[in-house]
RNA sequence: GGCGGAGUGGCCGAGUGGCUUAGGCAAGGGCCUGCAAAGCCCUGUACGCGGGUUCGAUUCCCGCCUCCGCCUCCA
């Protein structure tokens, strides 16, 4: 394949290599699970999704891990705050992401493993840091040594005296940059035996143990929001590179989803659930409204914006829809040439959907000409290229009643060919009059007539 | 202060040193249709501001303005 990715370590783009001729290791920044998902962290999911699904069509095996953070210090707060077991708040919200991630189509990580599951890992790599002089030990905490790793900041480009220093957060600290890859346990905190004592993990290490655990000293990509390149990313690199394993090949991270220009955060009080979109917009339709624009491009949410992802989606969806119900079935098919070239550069997700729409035009025109074969092979290519987005209109996850499928039951057939053919009747005869009223029953009934040349095409009216 | 991103036609959103200057949505005109719907065709001539480089810049360089993000938990 002819992939080239942005690889935030470089700041370029390069040629994707995988590590293990024919495979591909992924490893995704998940859920923080301290609240409800909302739209920007299901842009996050959607993204590695469809690099996902781009490899996998390339005929590579992928690997796609994607974390749970169960162990925080939001969850602790939250969860204690509300009198419940940590482990109890961490569950719930790590369905309600699963959830999220299902209703827009991802496809399910090959794990999503949880922090709190994977001490020993984090205990085995502290234990090499100190080994190698780049952590200690102070008082039941465990720091990262940064001034003992020259590459410190190579990620994202920091030096480390421009950091701007928060408050300090520990006597123990050798260095106020160096952060921490322990705690000491905290009176009413879950936590872990260690050799330097109980207590429970730090955000970073827990990241590091887990990738290395599911995808080895050496991966692929590693993935994540824009947000996480400093500190987080920097740390992981920093504690994997200085206890010698190669880590990650590329970084990617995605933009932002802002709302009045900034960015959606549960602090700002400006995010917006998934929950509450689905009650406007199918999964498939928000979930053409985030892969629209491209990953890097920081998408300001507007419903007006919204609405025209729902008709733009659509039209794809109704050339498919058409197709199938005059011609048969479209199969996916082959991707054309423009949807490829745009996929390869850094999953050009807007030059793909031009392809697509390009492709929905041409298909229309030969249905129009009656050239039958000619928008088959079209909705045929809709389909694949729909599919490597998560966006295939015959898709069952995203099955819509209309009469070409097992949807409408029978019954319901019957009676509406039925009243059809009634029309029909009157409209051979001219009385327009009955005719249009058998349609107003059907309309009002929730039933769309839409006459084409090969004859009354029948559907159920959108929710 | 350090690091990074953005400002494109009515709207969303790509992209490029000039060549049919993406695609979608909306609008106007047309074709088709008994009507409607859908579809197809046509139209709009945009790139924050000021300089510079160039035969030519929205695209390269410099400066400026505005906005946003990270540096503290964060997709």
């Amino acid at each position: 394949m002819d992939l080239r990715l942005y690889d935030t370590a470089t700041r370029e783009q390069r040629d994707f290599v995988p590590v293990r001729p024919g495979a591909a290791s992924i490893y995704v920044c998940g859920a923080t699970v301290q609240g409800l998902p909302h739209i920007g962290h299901v842009r996050s999911g959607l993204n590695y999704d469809v690099l996902r699904r781009w490899l996998t069509h390339a005929g590579l095996d992928v690997l796609l891990v994607r974390n749970v953070t169960d162990i925080e210090d939001k969850v602790l707060a939250k969860s204690a705050a509300a009198h419940r077991p940590w482990w109890e708040w961490a569950a719930t919200y790590e369905r309600a992401f699963q959830a999220a991630y299902a209703a827009l189509g991802c496809l399910p990580a090959s794990i999503e493993p949880r922090a709190s599951g994977h001490v020993p890992q984090m205990v085995e790599l502290m234990e090499r840091l100190i080994a190698s002089g780049n952590a200690y030990a102070a008082g039941g905490d465990v720091y990262f040594s940064v001034r003992s790793f020259p590459a410190y900041g190579a990620l994202s480009r920091q030096k480390i005296d421009e950091v701007v220093q928060g408050e300090p957060d520990s006597d123990t600290k050798r260095d106020q940059h160096d952060f921490a890859l322990w705690k000491t346990a905290k009176p009413g905190e879950p936590s872990w035996p260690t050799p330097w004592g109980r207590g429970r993990p730090g955000w970073h290490l827990e990241c590091s143990a887990m990738a290395t655990m599911y995808l080895g000293r050496e991966f692929d990509i590693h993935g994540g929001g824009i947000d996480l390149v400093f500190p987080h990313h920097e740390n992981e690199q920093a504690q994997s590179h200085a206890a010698g394993d190669p880590f990650a090949h590329f970084w990617l991270h995605n933009a932002w989803v802002t709302m009045g220009g900034e960015k959606m955060s549960k602090s700002l009080g400006n995010t917006l659930s998934i929950d509450a979109l689905l009650q406007r917009v199918r999964g498939v339709e928000l979930r053409y409204y985030l892969v629209g624009p491209h990953y890097r491009s920081a998408i300001e949410f507007s419903d007006a914006a919204l609405q025209e992802s729902v008709a733009a989606y659509r039209r794809i969806e109704s050339f498919v829809h058409r197709v199938r119900e005059r011609v048969g079935t479209p199969e996916p098919g082959a991707l054309c040439a423009e949807f490829v070239a745009a996929m390869d550069d850094d999953l050009g997700t807007p030059g793909a959907l031009a392809a697509v729409h390009n492709t929905v035009r041409e298909g229309n025109t030969a249905l129009d000409a009656g050239e039958h074969r000619s928008a088959l092979d079209a909705a045929s290519s809709v389909r694949a290229m729909t599919a490597v987005l998560g966006l295939d209109p015959l898709d069952p996850n995203w099955a819509r009643a209309d009469n070409g499928g097992d949807t409408a039951s029978d019954a319901l057939s019957n009676l509406v060919d039925d009243l059809l053919a009634q029309r029909q009747e009157a409209r051979a005869r001219r009385d327009f009059a009955a005719a249009d009223e058998v349609r107003g029953r059907l309309t009002a009934a929730g039933i769309v007539v839409e006459d084409s040349p090969d004859g009354p095409i029948w559907s159920l009216k959108d929710a």
